[in-house]
RNA sequence: GGCCAGGUAGCUCAGUUGGUAGAGCAGGGGACUGAAAAUCCCUGUGUCGGCGGUUCAAUUCCGUCCCUGGCCA
């Protein structure tokens, strides 16, 4: 049996969506999306998802799997993605894991420890204490309950503060000791780890501003509106914390003028680019390829036929 | 053409009572365990517009030229 599980991994707007669809069409495999921005329903122009006709022909797993007002979570991520793994191999086709999101992808490929998850309730009272102390005086009562962890967050980043306060005020013990205590490799198989990358990086700046605009033309404005429309102004959507969409909800707000909203959008963009760049670039595992010129999915499909020879 | 204000890092600007200069942003590198498209960390040598002059020493003072903006003709 082939129990090849296959990763086409790369930043932002290097073409992976329209690869793994093409490959689609030349053998068995299945997609599985590996993308925090395409979970969310109604988002669509500017998480860069396929259209619904290439959806309704090449199923995509883990698209629009939960609403603009939810959180969604590597863990929850990890869970679905074992599933649709699972169904996909029931049907001996080959899960092709298609994403960007480096920490999606190694908390599937190389587990997560079990820790509980998000408490609502905890969270915003840390939140309120966060405001009164700030993250450094958090992070010295986090040194008192759990040194290790304090070590290694800095005290300048309140969102891990947080969680590893969170996690220690739900079990009673230090996250710290929860994490060494690391879950088994999540994923079974044969991993073959492809990244698609330009040459250089102003091949892929080009290509990030040129996407933006085309998103804008087609109504990434009105697509954020109708969004702040269902769900009211005032209420928190992780949803629009996403690059892109964050800087649009902006400018609709009032907050920024078009021009610099967008230009504030691109530049996240690139940054996201360069963070989803060092995921890989510490992974010696994957496979290189230029999306200088789209590479051709028969030549893909060719070198993932001479990999599962082995 | 005259007067005024500017010309300093890719951009916006500080600054040097004369001893060759530093912030923010951008860019680059890194970290990453239930928010990850998130949250953080590290990273600043540039003919200080050109040419002359004064000076031990000029980006700083003086002269002149060039460029940009404003006002006046």
């Amino acid at each position: 049996m082939d129990d090849r599980l296959i990763c086409l991994m790369g930043p932002t707007g290097v073409g992976k969506t329209d690869l793994a669809v093409q490959l689609c069409a030349l053998g068995p495999f299945a997609i599985i999306s590996v993308d925090s921005g395409m979970v969310y329903r109604g988002l669509d122009i500017g998480s860069a998802k396929p259209s619904p006709a290439v959806l309704a022909q090449v199923p995509h797993r883990l698209v629009d799997v939960c609403n603009p007002d939810e959180r969604y979570s590597a863990a929850r991520f990890r869970n679905d993605a074992l599933a649709a793994i699972d169904e996909i191999r029931a049907r001996r086709q080959i899960p092709l894991l298609v994403g960007g999101t480096g920490l999606y992808f190694r908390a599937l490929l190389e587990g997560l420890s079990s820790l509980p998850e998000a408490d609502a309730a905890v969270r915003a009272r840390l939140e309120r204490e966060l405001a009164a102390q700030g993250s450094i005086g958090l992070h010295q009562r986090l040194g008192a309950i759990d040194p290790e962890a304090a070590a290694r967050i800095h005290p300048h980043d309140p969102q891990r503060i947080l969680r590893a306060l969170e996690v220690h005020e739900l079990t009673g013990v230090p996250l710290s000791r929860l994490q060494r205590r690391r879950g088994q490799p999540a994923a079974s198989g044969q991993v073959i780890k492809i990244a698609l990358a330009p040459t250089t990086r102003e091949l892929l700046h080009r290509r990030i501003e040129r996407r933006f605009h085309q998103m804008l033309d087609r109504g990434l404005c009105n697509e954020v509106r109708a969004v702040r429309e269902r769900f009211g102004a005032a209420t928190p959507l992780p949803g629009l914390k996403l690059v892109g969409y964050r800087e649009i909800d902006a400018y609709i707000r009032g907050a920024l003028d078009r021009d610099s909203a967008a230009q504030r959008a691109i530049t996240a963009t690139r940054q996201l680019a360069r963070r989803q760049f060092t995921w890989l670039r510490g992974d010696g595992s994957v496979e290189w390829f230029t999306s200088d010129t789209m590479p051709s999915a028969a030549r893909l499909r060719d070198y993932l036929a001479e990999r599962s020879g082995s």
